[in-house]
DNA sequence: CGAATTTGACCCGCGC
DNA sequence: GCGCGGGTCAAATTCG
């Protein structure tokens, strides 16, 4: 879950209600001075205190369970994508004919096995049933117009290109590159530039990452060519709106299984979790911090005149 | 100077 | 068998 968790095009609008209580976002610094509550008893102390408390449980409950909601319409949204995606990229190999849906069943260690498949097909009627790719995934990603030749996406793993190619139906060369991030790694990337829009990205995923996605530090937003946007492409395969492309393929195991992950979803530890998460994400917004920000000096502004007018 | 990228050569499967 | 095209290799080059 990244900072676009946060966005609204989940259809949730999260009313983050900076004026829940005008008394408490005053300042209470020694510094200040402070005009409110001090004028209370010591007796009416612990009852307001405990009103206080139950009012902050009832809110931090409503907010869990708007987040658990987030969630679950994120998974779902994740889902029909994969789905969508997966659809698609069935629907490509079919299209293309034998020979590309079979071409691209042995890319991997094509050069390393050269000799194996060849000796496991001497024996003539014995050829190795080639299986079909699985985890191919396509994203499709909308580029800065002014640079149309660069071919860098970053998507937080590292990659290593390792040739190029134009191929024949598109004057725009392909770009091979190799996940680089652990040595053993096995996926590879396709980047080509779409025929009929060169402002669009097509980059094709294949196989499975044997290790877990680069620590957050190394992780760039997918900005191609830094700071422009991505985005849908109409009539496209498959599409990508989100500002980072982490397609799903680290193996299952290291995804860990469905079952235990939705049993950590109801604990509280990990409701907890990810209520911090989520503040994180929010925190590393930008706009949001913005807004939070002139929301607190439009609270500072408004005391100051309240003080003024007293 | 080491790492990453470029680029021409090569390999292999497929269609004719 | 030959040519075409996609994918990969590896030496040369560039970059930090």
């Amino acid at each position: 879950m990244d900072s676009t968790m946060a966005d609204t095009s989940l259809g949730i609008n999260l009313n983050l209600n900076l004026n829940l209580n005008p008394l408490h976002n005053i300042d209470k610094t020694p510094g200040h001075d402070y005009v409110g509550e001090s004028k209370l008893s010591v007796k009416e102390e612990p009852g307001r205190l405990i009103e206080e408390l139950n009012r902050i449980s009832t809110e931090n409950k409503k907010l869990t369970d708007m987040l658990t909601f987030m969630c679950e319409n994120y998974n779902a949204l994740h889902n029909h994508l994969m789905d969508f995606m997966q659809k698609n990229s069935e629907n490509e190999v079919s299209k293309l004919g034998k020979r590309k849906a079979e071409g691209e069943n042995y890319g991997n260690d094509r050069g390393i096995n050269r000799d194996t498949e060849k000796s496991s097909s001497d024996g003539g009627s014995c050829k190795r049933p080639k299986e079909i790719r699985t985890n191919v995934s396509r994203v499709y990603l909308r580029t800065n117009p002014s640079d149309m030749t660069s071919l860098v996406v970053r998507d937080g793993y590292q990659w290593r290109k390792y040739g190029q190619k134009v191929t024949r139906d598109n004057p725009s060369p392909r770009a091979y590159y190799r996940c680089s991030f652990a040595p053993s790694c096995p996926v590879k990337r396709k980047v080509q530039r779409c025929a009929e829009d060169p402002s669009v990205l097509d980059v094709t995923y294949e196989g499975e990452h044997n290790h877990l996605h680069p620590p957050e530090a190394d992780q760039v937003s997918l900005d191609v060519n830094q700071g422009v946007n991505s985005g849908s492409v109409p009539g496209s395969n498959s599409i990508s709106s989100s500002p980072k492309v982490t397609p799903d393929l680290i193996k299952p195991e290291l995804r860990g299984n469905a079952k235990k992950a939705s049993q950590e979803v109801e604990s509280p530890d990990f409701q907890q979790f990810l209520a911090e998460q989520m503040a994180s994400a929010l925190t590393r917004n930008r706009s949001f911090r913005a807004a939070v920000a002139a929301a607190i000096s439009g609270r500072i502004l408004e005391r100051d005149e309240l003080m003024e007018r007293w």
